[in-house]
DNA sequence: AGTTAAATCGTAATCATTCCTAATAAGAGA
DNA sequence: TCTCTTATTAGGAATGATTACGATTTAACT
């Protein structure tokens, strides 16, 4: 996943070309961490000064609907970045303080599916926490 | 973990023996599922109908902190469950409906502590969501 | 260029959680 | 049992993230 396929994305479901929308998706792109709703309007503020919230929120809820963002609950606060991959199933290793993540090979669910025989499994959550090298 | 243990614990703490708090270890105890704090309110109302939001985040604060509950965030709010197990390391397969859980037995972060060697690790998080058999 | 529906702004509303203050109650000691 | 000290609590206000809404703007198509 990169911006053009995202836009390209975006315009096979109908949804409008915005300089807005490719900022942000820009913005996620360069930044390859998790952040937070207010780190992406600040990201945006030097193009965009008046963006609202509303904007960021709305157009983030349609990247996750699209998978163009990946997200999770840090500290409270959803937090989103961009697609690492598209395609692989994958989980991450995230840094507390940074956000930046880096990706986990082993996926839990292959040594768990004989365990929930019988269970109806409708999704999973895997994470390590911990701090980067250059955060610890 | 049982309440008469968990209300020894508050006491070598140094916190002290309140109805409130015992009812609260009560009916977390006897729900087998993580509950939202307007749940677990709910659920005292027979009991003490005014008791405020405020007791009940602090107790629940208070009983994650020594590990008397386990914690999770679902839906978009922290849910709450007595802790099933105070000794061994372990993860749930939680109802997504309901939110009775299942232990799982694996942990992933055998599997994982390799691929992240040079990493400070601090924590991770591994659960299963899908439906119980009463809820399928 | 004109039309139309989507996108956006600015702000108000919502909802979970936390904070604050006065009143209450548990535990310790006399 | 009585009193004192301090933790606990009720009630409501404050906070902070997220969502909703009416008015305005803009992208995309004719």
């Amino acid at each position: 996943m990169n911006v053009s396929e995202a836009i390209q994305l975006l315009k096979d479901h109908g949804y409008k070309y915005t300089g807005k929308r490719v900022d942000m998706l820009e913005f996620l792109s360069e930044h390859d961490k998790y952040m937070s709703a207010k780190e992406i309007l600040e990201g945006m503020k030097d193009t965009y000064p008046n963006m609202s919230f509303d904007t960021i929120y709305r157009n983030l809820a349609l990247f996750e609907e699209l998978e163009i963002v990946e997200t999770t609950e840090l500290f409270g606060e959803k937090h989103f970045r961009f697609s690492c991959t598209h395609e692989e199933h994958h989980h991450h290793f995230i840094c507390l303080q940074c956000g930046k993540t880096r990706k986990v090979e082993i996926c839990p669910m292959d040594h768990v599916r004989n365990e929930l025989q019988g269970y109806s499994i409708s999704g999973h959550k895997f994470e390590v926490y911990g701090y980067c090298n250059k955060c610890h």
